[in-house]
DNA sequence: ACCAAATATTTGACTCAGTCCAGAGTTCAT
DNA sequence: ATGAACTCTGGACTGAGTCAAATATTTGGT
């Protein structure tokens, strides 16, 4: 985690934002919770400050994303993430079955670690990169799981059902 | 474009589907629209045959991306969108002005293209990778809009208000 | 310290993408 | 042709996020 400044007040400020408890509590939230929803980052604000509006946060948020100093992570089938790790090109792995996710550091250099030979003539300012599998425990879940169909119906029928 | 079989219920039925007008219309919309919406498609398909109910679409979109058929890429801030290259591993270049979504080919090798070092245990089957720029057209277009903001204002005042 | 202007926050309604459900309609193997 | 299994429809519903107007807070100059 990047050196966090006592005074995140100062850092609001060093970056044109009014001070206000809803911004650095939301600030704080972030970096402690790191890949939390913006919903988990409510709660923790509100555990915190006592209480705001859903809508101060988004807006912080957007903020923050928008001045550099928080990044946005949008993974298919499940709401926005938020992490206060900038700068520094790292990657995520997400676990289809529990959609936990996990920091990767690029092992291939300097941000963008991937070049696109044919750029369509684009600016190119990021390469994001998500890797998809299993995590060990629901590796082992599905094991288990498959283990107990098969004790449940030992002879394989000759279905040929589309299985789901 | 891979290969369409003239006869699409064809391979519906090969992967154990059954064969109706919606499937086979729901894929010749992707094949023909990459990279569209599922609002998008809905609305080429009701072109094709007349109508369709947004949960045919949504059911027999979910039945492909499941069997390998069809790709769904879900892009931060936008809905998720399909295409009908699969198993070639190519990537995304997206334009954060305009949204246009395209093609990038890997220049890497065989999937995945990138190996994580740290796997934390995972048995990862997919890397995905989004560039994200903006394209000529918005590029020009920022240029132009600058220079007329540079017009409108002559001299750079000192107020630091925040930028939105 | 005080005031006015600028900026933030709250509240509540609203949009958009996608899902769930139960009943009606089709498809396919026999 | 028939029936069981599968698919489609229509409508209600959810969750994530945005919009806009009114209110409150912060800030900079005096």
């Amino acid at each position: 985690m990047i050196v966090m400044h006592e005074d995140v007040g100062q850092l609001l400020r060093e970056h044109g934002l009014q001070v206000t408890a809803q911004r650095s509590a939301t600030i704080r939230a972030v970096s402690s919770h790191p890949h939390a929803t913006a919903d988990e980052l409510i709660d923790d604000v509100r555990a915190v400050i006592g209480s705001i509006s859903r809508q101060a946060v988004y807006d912080t948020l957007s903020v923050l994303v928008e001045k550099n100093l928080v990044r946005r992570i949008q993974p298919a089938g499940s709401a926005a993430r938020y992490e206060d790790r900038v700068g520094d090109n790292h990657h995520h792995l997400i676990c289809r079955g529990c959609s936990k996710m996990f920091d990767i550091d690029c092992t291939l250099g300097a941000a963008p670690c991937l070049v696109a030979d044919e750029d369509h003539g684009f600016e190119i300012d990021e390469a994001e990169v998500i890797f998809w599998g299993r995590c060990p425990s629901c590796l082992k879940a599905d094991a288990a799981e498959n283990a107990a169909k098969e004790a449940a119906r030992p002879g394989p029928s000759g279905t040929s059902r589309r299985g789901r």
